[in-house]
DNA sequence: GTCTATAGGCCGATAGAC
DNA sequence: GTCTATCGGCCTATAGAC
């Protein structure tokens, strides 16, 4: 998506970094050229002149912004004795995440111009859901080899997972009905009863 | 949403008809109300004579979809003698509707605009997700009383239920990331999953 | 490299004839 | 009620001065 970032120049960054914020609170119809170069502080012909055009200029900018915000989850709990707790820890985490001004205004540009640029909708499945996917497929193996879970299907298993995290709280934020009174006891609700959930058919029946 | 409908002349059938198919194809920013007369075969004076501006007429046609396309689940199994065969029925009718490309449509559009038109993601909202929502959370409660489930928190254990037929497959269509292989095997194996796990949790104990 | 100025085109909305 | 014709404005992109 970013070719090879050689140095790039003040004005450069100035120009990334306008079109980084306007393309994300606004989408790409309604941010003209004339707006990220006037936030830049550039002229347009300097903006032409680092990008071709202003499809270039979007699909860079929401790719980079895909490729940044891979969920940042380098380390999940490795020390368990409390299979619940540690699962309890990482579902909270990932929510709360995924609620994050930041992600919502990703996810909502890359919904919106997904059919324009079939390109953004890859990158974003391949840097979000995706990643965390294959990260806790692989987190879960550690589990069932420490004898805390049994999963036959443990692809299926991360996917239910973040599905009942998910539930309606992500699809709420994207429609912007952020209901003020989900966020502190409802998500840490959902996590709980999708943690007894997956927990009540993936538990290993004989702990240690 | 919708004014009421008196006895709407047939240009009117046709403005609605033409921008209810490029609104939902193309989205709000890139249809022109040229685009829109032309495909109604009308003049752009006779559209505006119908609708005061185009910000209107896109509300009010997204606005009809919503309610227009709320799940049509009048009729849930009820004579029960397989709790999870009836589940997966419910689950497998749900999934397949909310792929259809019609469906996708209608919420990539209101995801894509639900900032500047915000009450379309409420509209939405209340027709498809939380209606749905109603009606399975009451189809559970009546199982619970036919000794089939035993639920605590009745509301939580429909969303888990949706999200995780929902699980990635939806997001996927949003992106236009359809996977040709998920359409049979894979929408097959994530009901089964789905059932499997929730019956794990909400089974009653003692059937009958 | 960066600017000002503008070409060239499309859009939303309206005036006025019929 | 419906049309044609057009206004005023904003857009992407570029040419040419510095």
């Amino acid at each position: 998506m970013s070719d090879q970032d050689p140095l790039p120049s003040p004005k450069q960054r100035q120009v990334l970094e306008a079109a980084r914020m306007l393309f994300m609170a606004h989408g790409y119809g309604p941010v003209s050229m004339e707006m990220v170069a006037k936030q830049a502080q550039v002229s347009k012909a300097t903006l032409y002149a680092y990008f071709p055009s202003k499809d270039r200029l979007f699909a860079t900018i929401v790719g980079d912004a895909c490729l940044r915000a891979s969920v940042d989850e380098s380390s999940y709990p490795t020390e368990i004795d409390d299979i619940g707790a540690a699962l309890r820890e990482i579902g909270e985490r990932l929510l709360r995440f995924l609620l994050q001004p930041n992600t919502m205004a990703i996810y909502r540009v890359v919904v919106a111009e997904s059919a324009r640029f079939p390109e953004l909708g890859a990158a974003f499945m391949a840097a979000g859901p995706q990643a965390f996917l294959n990260r806790f497929t692989l987190w879960l193996r550690g589990q069932m080899a420490a004898g805390h879970l049994a999963i036959d299907d443990v692809g299926m298993a991360a996917e239910q997972f973040g599905a009942m995290l998910r539930s309606s709280h992500f699809m709420r934020a994207t429609l912007g009905l952020t209901d003020p009174a989900d966020d502190a006891a409802g998500i840490e609700h959902t996590v709980r009863e999708a943690v007894a959930t997956f927990l009540c058919r993936y538990r290993a029946t004989q702990e240690g």
